[in-house]
RNA sequence: GCCCUCGUAGCUCAGUGGAUAGAGCAUCCCCCUCCUAAGGGGAGGGUCACACGUUCGAUUCGUGUCGAGGGCGCCA
């Protein structure tokens, strides 16, 4: 429709001897009903060209505007707006279009199906999942749907660090509790992890157990003294708690990815003569330094320290290199601001591979979406411990106390880049103080008004629309009918949070017309009319939801 | 000190180069003999942090100031 409307404003232009060509024609959608389906603000764009009053030159190109049957009415608004009103055919189309998609509705093919690898959560198997990894769960697992319904093959992936300085302090804190050392006692490790689910990793390993994580099983050899079996073990386990928690919060991944592979493949080692050989690198002070100021750091950073160990940031980079090898010309990582000083290097090393390598990685390659912190709030106060975790709310407190669907919802529908505030009493809440059931609520009344009716839904896409002439109908359609531009948008600008904004809107409408309106009327025609409205709103709150993997319930 | 993000109603947050800046909560008033009141209708509440620029038009873009958070390691 918007293309539809562009076209007669090109025409119109042209008709007034302008060159339509030249001219970027933005169709909006209107805040405010009264001013029509559509607008645009084209004669404000001609004002200074053809130095005249835009109000005038609305007044022409309206004169010049050819003829339509989807258009009902053009009008001249405030400062020389063109508005345009559906005729309510057109607007009645969106029903039939929705009911015969059905799951489908709104989903498009911008993505021609190429490859998009999401890599979110990537949490260090050290403990429990936190409130954070929550927010890039959520965040992370609604942009991956997102794509998903913009026509990409999506990857989800979570990368974890199975060695290094925080898995060893995790090693000596799991052996320090099997010799039975509380976390007060002097000798137990100053840096070491004091959560209970510390004890409970050295009780599993004193007894033997095995664990199966996702991607991993072991069993546990009971000898404490054994570094590497304590460690293979723990983080075993913590692999598989994180898993429990992602499939508590209704979270699969594709692939995992460990650290420590990329050491074993020799894929750090290559990545790193790689980089020597790029010329980019230099030596100092027993460090090798990578210049990443040629690639706008603010400082060189060292990539093999004094002591012979890589930093952190080249096996990412060496990450990375496979992730493009894998054949993802799109990467979207999804991570907390705090390791937003991370993007520079990695992406400073990529370019340096370049040269090397004779690839041509985009300079802006990988894209990042990067969340901030999330405080969690109950009775007005901040909650900062978790008995589990000793020191952070976990995921699973959240999920155990409010639930998936609210959680989910909460941590999604919020841009990213803004800290959020979780309030555990809103989330609990089932008023209408809480956007979840609200917008829940209006898709179990329909469901419910359906059951009633006890006829066929499938036989509404083909039921006559003309009954539907009241202002509150045409509103609910237009909002119908804005769905698949949402779906675009939040797509395009990875801002998953539009998508319960628009759902909020959605149920808004849809509670406002069910008390206003009565459907099971005894006039068959409107009743028909008026459910397959309903049922057309009920398929987009439910595809809508599904972006944010929040359950769409029957009754509640 | 430098870099990044944010600053919108009492609170939690949307929004945007354009029309009178929105929603929910909170406060106040109304609505179930009626398909789920986990709902609806209405009232009040704003210097869009501040200043200066760009623009026909700025809450939106730019610069600066102030405030909040995060980052500036041979930690990850």
């Amino acid at each position: 429709m918007k293309a539809h409307i562009t076209d007669l404003l090109g025409h119109a232009a042209t008709h007034i001897g302008v060159d339509a060509t030249q001219l970027n024609i933005i169709i909006d959608r209107p805040k405010s009903a009264e001013h029509g389906d559509f607008s645009s603000n084209l004669a404000m764009l001609l004002a200074k060209p053809l130095r005249q009053n835009p109000r005038a030159i609305a007044e022409q190109l309206i004169q010049a505007l050819p003829h339509s049957d989807y258009i009902a009415k053009v009008e001249i608004a405030g400062s020389g707006f063109i508005n345009f009103f559906l005729s309510a055919q057109s607007q009645q189309t969106i029903i039939g279009d929705i009911l015969k998609a059905g799951d489908m509705f709104g989903r498009n093919n911008l993505g021609k199906g190429e490859n998009v690898q999401v890599e979110f959560v990537s949490a260090n198997p050290t403990g429990p999942l936190h409130v954070g990894h929550g927010r890039g769960a959520a965040v992370g697992d609604c942009l991956a749907r997102l794509l998903d319904a913009n026509g990409w093959n999506v990857t989800r992936e979570f990368y974890y660090n199975d060695a290094g300085a925080q898995i060893e302090n995790l090693v000596i804190s799991v052996q320090a509790r099997c010799k039975g050392i509380a976390t007060d006692d002097a000798s137990f490790p100053e840096n070491g992890y004091r959560g209970d689910y510390i004890v409970d990793i050295s009780n599993a390993f004193l007894a033997k157990q095995t664990v199966t994580a996702d991607d991993m099983q072991v069993t546990a050899s009971g000898n404490v003294d054994d570094a590497d079996a304590v460690r293979t073990f723990a983080v075993a386990y913590l692999r598989h708690e994180q898993d429990l928690d992602l499939k508590a919060f209704q979270i699969k991944f594709d692939v995992f990815s460990l650290e420590s592979a990329l050491y074993s493949t020799g894929k750090v080692e290559s990545t790193v003569k790689a980089l020597i050989a790029s010329g980019k690198t230099y030596e100092e002070g027993d460090a090798l330094w990578l210049k990443t100021t040629d690639f706008g750091d603010d400082k060189d950073r060292v990539m093999r320290k004094s002591d012979g160990g890589y930093t952190y940031f080249v096996p990412d980079v060496a990450y990375h290199y496979d992730k493009w090898n894998r054949g993802f010309k799109r990467v979207i990582n999804e991570q907390g601001a705090d390791h937003h000083s991370t993007i520079t290097r990695v992406r400073a090393g990529l370019q340096a591979l370049n040269a090397a390598l004779n690839i041509s990685i985009p300079q802006g390659w990988p894209d990042y979406v990067l969340h901030q912190m999330v405080t969690v709030m109950r009775g007005g106060e901040e909650v900062k411990l978790s008995k589990r975790a000793g020191s952070y709310v976990t995921l699973r407190d959240l999920i155990d106390e409010v639930g998936c669907d609210a959680t989910r919802y909460f941590l999604a529908a919020r841009r990213a880049d803004s800290q959020l505030i979780f309030d555990i009493d809103l989330a609990r809440a089932q008023t209408n103080d809480n956007p979840v059931y609200y917008i829940q609520y209006a898709h179990a009344r329909i469901c419910s008004v359906l059951n009633q009716w006890e006829g066929d839904v499938t036989t509404l896409k083909m039921v006559d629309l003309n009954p539907l002439n009241m202002p509150n109908e045409a509103k609910l359609m237009q909002r119908l009918s804005e769905y698949p531009e949402v779906v675009v948008s939040a797509g395009e600008d990875l801002a998953p949070h539009t998508i319960a904004n628009y759902l909020k809107e959605c149920a808004s409408d849809l509670h406002s017309y069910y008390n206003d309106t009565k459907f099971l009327v005894d006039d068959v025609p409107t009743k028909l009319a008026r459910l397959a409205l309903i049922a057309a709103t009920q398929q987009v709150l439910k595809n809508g939801l599904d972006l944010l993997g929040v359950n769409a319930p029957q009754k509640m």
